[in-house]
Order: structure tokens, then sequence, then C-alpha cells
DNA sequence: ACCGGCCGGGATAACGTTGTCTCGGCGGAC
DNA sequence: GTCCGCCGAGACAACGTTATCCCGGCCGGT
């Protein structure tokens, strides 16, 4: 069967509308009318119409019909987000495909790996493809440059980290509640020294749980020892290089907050080299598959990025559909899942 | 800041290269030439649009420039897969994002969910939207239906499965071969009771693997036992189930092929829950995040996804620029990673 | 000084489609 | 039998952009 048909047979063009109307006799506008479905036009004719377009492989050319048609609208959105490959940022593009799909829009979508410029890049180059709306996980710090781009009507709602210097709707979780409910836990059971791993506090929601962590603390009447914080930790490598540190100290802590899935994962495994896992608690941020499976079970403070995603898309559409209230920031709630990890006491 | 401004202001409408040209004082034409970085422009004439656009905020209208250009093309791609929640789907996509981003094309996705009919669906809305390229995890077995689009000059690469009646471009992984590989490595280990747990083999990749696991069994001149083949496992629940089934047999597997992601995770759970998991080897089909950090570790074969999403983008981008040659099959080895599940003996 | 060639810029048409308008024909009512 | 109204279908323009063509001016050569 291989290379019998040559793959890129001829540059051939594709039918149009125009060819359609003169295999099947009528007017260009008859063809139109029928791919639309009209339904004042004669059967005889549709019929003739669509068995002309069957024989030509008509596919109608949806940027040519945008550029004409009065709503102005490309059934396309934009999705902007940390890294495609991530399983948080791959649950909210599920999510938001999910709820597009329903209304018959598809979604074109950009990593940004925490880059600022690229975020601008990518939006534009989104606003240039003239998608309907935005739903971005912004890596930048200033979005009054999307401020014209909304003006002119395109749509934007912001998700997991709110807008900054910009008035938009957005969607997110609550990073501080959940930082400050994971160190209670970890003071519940009795811990006085607890570390923070985070990333760079320049991410608002990394700022967010550390600001969490310490207003617990402070709760309790501790003084963060600043030996204990480690932010700025961007991958794994770092998390590692961090908790290994941590656990050297000459007064190690007796428990892990680690806020975010990478730090997680690496103090996970820190843990496991060291044969600590049974004897240094940790909860994380952020929910991961199989964190269940390992012994003892992680316990995290769970984001439900699901409903995230759906939520923010049917803010978005509900701006399409034209909805001018004033905008909201909707905060999710967050839940501690105790497996076993977070529930191990300090030594005696 | 809330709610100060509203937050749609105005359905007011984009600035269009003739609202710059009369604020520039040129004609529309040079206007489209500064756009397009044409080097002939008077420099006085191109920082007059150039002040002229960024006052109105000017964006250029890619479908209208798409629409007229002799090139035809959109700067998008799409992409068809299974899921793009799933880590394997989502390490694809952005294996293809990212060989897209340097030709500074953006990528329109679809998850299928296995359903051939969506495949079809969106597949045509993505040619209606005149993607310039498709790459597609296919979920159905007859993608004849193509053969019109891609002679109207649509490129088509297929990734993780082939094509089935239709002639194009592949990448995928050697199921075959790291099926055989699985096989023969618990056979060496002295294992004779190996179960096969696999997902419908209607799914082409999911019957390779079977193909592979019976054909070691027959190199090793052991009659493959069909009481321990459980293929048609589409989800967590369902690999439990036999696993848990395989067992509870009176005569049980030493050793488990678990030749599918789900299926995999489905079994380690069993082994777990029934404390079995140094007794009964098993290995799986597709590394997974933390498979080390279990113990035992999952050994498992592993296949290179981000590797198949370049090559998979390459060849698009390849025939994009007018590559001709016969339509290629590429299948790249997996590779065995022994992280201790695998290499559990049978009982003496 | 005159002519030819070259080059920068503008007028015009066209991409594939849909909104608007008009026209022709047919049926019903007087 | 005539006229009005309605409805189905086609002609035409327009969406925002770029390709093509042409014009006018400037420069160099004689």
């Amino acid at each position: 069967m291989s290379s019998k048909e040559p793959v890129n047979p001829a540059p051939r063009v594709r039918p149009t509308m125009n060819d359609v109307a003169a295999l099947a006799g009528v007017s260009l506008k008859t063809v139109s009318r029928v791919v639309n479905g009209v339904a004042t036009v004669d059967p005889v004719l549709t019929a003739k119409v669509r068995a002309a377009a069957a024989k030509l492989g008509y596919r109608p050319n949806l940027t040519a019909s945008n550029l004409r048609r009065g709503d102005r609208r490309t059934s396309t959105i934009g999705m902007l987000i940390e890294d495609a490959a991530n399983p948080f940022s791959a649950a909210l593009m599920r999510a938001v495909e999910d709820v597009a799909h329903e209304r018959e829009v598809r979604v074109l979508f950009g990593s940004l790996d925490e880059d600022p410029d690229r975020e601008r890049d990518l939006a534009r180059e989104l606003i240039d493809r003239r998608v309907d709306g935005l739903v971005i996980v912004p890596a930048g710090h200033d979005h009054s440059y999307l401020s014209d781009e909304r003006n002119a009507g395109t749509c934007l709602v912001f998700l997991d980290r709110e807008p900054k210097l910009l008035n938009a709707d957005a969607v997110v979780s609550d990073n501080y509640g959940g930082s400050v409910d994971a160190v209670r836990h970890l003071l519940d059971r009795g811990h006085r020294r607890i570390a923070f791993l985070g990333d760079r506090p320049t991410i608002s929601t990394a700022a967010q749980r550390l600001a969490g962590y310490r207003h617990a603390l402070e709760v309790a009447h501790l003084e963060a020892d600043e030996q204990l914080v480690r932010a700025g930790l961007s991958s794994v490598a770092a998390a590692i290089g961090a908790a290994t540190e941590l656990l050297a100290l000459p007064a190690p802590p007796t428990a892990l907050f680690t806020s975010q899935n990478l730090a997680t994962i690496g103090a996970a495994r820190v843990l496991r080299t060291l044969g600590l896992q049974d004897q240094v608690a940790m909860v994380g941020f952020d929910d991961f598959p199989l964190a269940d499976l390992l012994r003892p079970g992680i316990s995290v403070i769970a984001q439900d990025g699901e409903g995230m995603g759906r939520l923010a898309a049917e803010m978005l559409f509900r701006r399409l559909d034209g909805d001018e209230s004033p905008s909201r920031v909707h905060v999710l709630p967050t839940e501690l899942v105790q497996r076993g990890s977070g529930e191990i006491p300090p030594p005696a």
C-alpha cells in the first residue's frame, strides 16, 4: 500500500462555493444558503448543491466566513498556560476544552514557561488570529498591554493567578487559606520546626502560599526560622538540593510544607533517599497522580483543577454571550487530603 | 481597582489598515508594506505609519491576510490527541508545540477520547479553519475520509498509531518489539505464567503489544494460557478488576505484563492492596512519573514521547516545506527500564 | 536639455464568503 | 382577467488584507 499514490499528489486548490455553484448550476448565494442551512431553499436545488459539494469534496472556509459575517466570531478561543506537559496545566486545558467543545468552539494553546515576554507575544499572536476570547494562566506581572485588546472586543479570563494592573475576571485557588490549613495541620500534630519549600515569590501563587505559611506560624506564636524557608525553587533538581540542605541542618525541620508540585516530588525523593520518609512529616500543595500509592502516602492540599478550568471557560463564554457585569475573582476552596505523610508526629 | 472601568467598555471595532492609513496620511497599501516589513518604504512614511498604528492599537488581522495571501498559510496546525489531560498525550502536545513555536506556528488541539466520530468531526473542523497541517493520534480505523483533504493540500502526520486505509506519514513506537522485550525479560527471570493486561485490541498499539506478548511466549515454546490474557481494559477500574481476578485464580500468574499505562497503575494498586508487590513481578508498557519512587520501583518499557512528538512535527513541517518523497512510517525504539518490579523471581 | 530607466507609492482588483437588495414568478383575491 | 403580495433565488457589494499594475518623479547618460 505504501508509496503507490504520491503523498502530495498536486498542489491542487480547494474547491470553493463558486465551483460548487457552477457544478450544481445554481448561484453562489444559493450554495451559501444550503451550506448554512437556510430553510427556504427549494429541496431540489438543495439536493443538487449537496451532491455537487460531496462530489468536489467541498469544505467551507471558516476564515473567509468569519471575515464577512456580522458576528465576527471565529469559534476559536486561545489558552495560554504554564506548560502543556505539566499535569496541572493539562487538567486545566482539558477542562477548558470540554466546555468549549459543548459550544462547538476549538482551542488554540501556547505554553509560556513562566516567561512574561512569551506571554505577551503569544497573547498578541492569538489575538491576531482573532480568537473570540483568551484564558490566561499568566507568567507576567503587568497585563495592562491587554487593555487595548479587550477594548477591541477580545474577552479575557485569568486562571490560577490574578491579573496585574488590569481589571479582569479571574478564577484562582485559595492559595493562602490552603497553605494555612497545611501548616496548621502540621502544627496540630505537634511540629514546631516546619520548613517551607516553594517557587519564586514573583509568581503570585507562590507568594500567597508563603504568606499563608508565615501567617499560620504567627497565629501559633512561632517565629519563622528563616533558615527553614526556601523559596525560588523552580525545578525538581532545585527542590532536591534545598531539601537535602534542610535535612542536613544541625537542627533539621521535623516537617516540610512543599508548596508546589515539583517541590513535593523533589522532597519526597530526598526523604526516600535518606530513609526519612517515615520520620519527617510532609504536606504538599497540589495533588498528583499516585500520591496515594507511595509509602507513606503523600498528604496534600488538593486544588480542583478541573473545576477551575471549567469555571474559567464558563465565565469566558458568559462574557462572549454579552454579560457586562463588573469583573469578578472567583476563589475556589482547597481540600486537605490525609494520606500518611502529613500525619507523622515529631520525634519525641 | 475592581469594577472602576467597565469590563466590556464598548463593542468598539478594531482599527483596520484603512484607519491607520487615514491617520498617517498615506495609502492603505503603504501601511500594508510597513506592517509586512517591506524594505523599500521611505523611513519617514514608515515612522508615520508606526506611530499611527501604535496610537490606534492596530493589530493585523491574520484571517484576512491569510485569505488574500498567495501562500494560503495560516501558520496554524491542528493536533488531535487521545486526551489532553493524559500525561503521554500532554508530552506529545508539548513536543509538537515546541517544534511549531520555532517556526512561529500555533497549535489548535482537540481530545478524541477514542471516539472515531469525534476524530472525523474535529479533523473536519480544523480543516475548515484551514490549518496548514494536522498531527493525529487517531481514534478511528478508517482514515480514507482524509484523502480529499490531503489532496486539497492539508499535510497529515499520524502519531503513535498508524493510519488505516490511507497512505500517510506516521511516527510510532516499536510496540511489538517493546512487548517482546518485556515478556522476554520476565521469561529470563524464570517466569512461566505471565499474564497480559491491555486495552481493546481495536486500538492498533494495543493489538501490537498483545501480538508481541504472544510471540515472545511462542519463541519460548510456551502455550499462552488464555485465562491469563485480559484485553479490553480501558480504565483503571477495569484493570483493577482484571488484576484482582487474575491473582485470585487457582494457579495465579507469577508475573504481569501490563501493556498500557492505566493497566499498570491499576495492577500496581491491586498488588499493593494484596501485599503482593514484592512477590509478583510486573513490567509495564509506557513510563510514568514517580514509577521509580514506588517500592519496588516499577520496571517499564519506556517510549520516547517527546522524541515522537518532535519527529512528527518535523515531518509535518518538512511536508509543508514541499517535501514530496513517498510517505514513511518511523518506528522509534523503546527501552526497558529496570526498577525492581520486573526483576522479582518466581516463587521457588 | 532631453530621454530612458528605475524606484517608491497608490489605485484597483481579488481572496471566499455573507448581508442586502432586487427581480421574477406564482398564487390568491377582487 | 388583473393586480398585489409574497417568496425563492440571484446580482452586487463588502469584510480586511495583499498582488498586480501603473504612474510620476528623480537620476544618470548623452
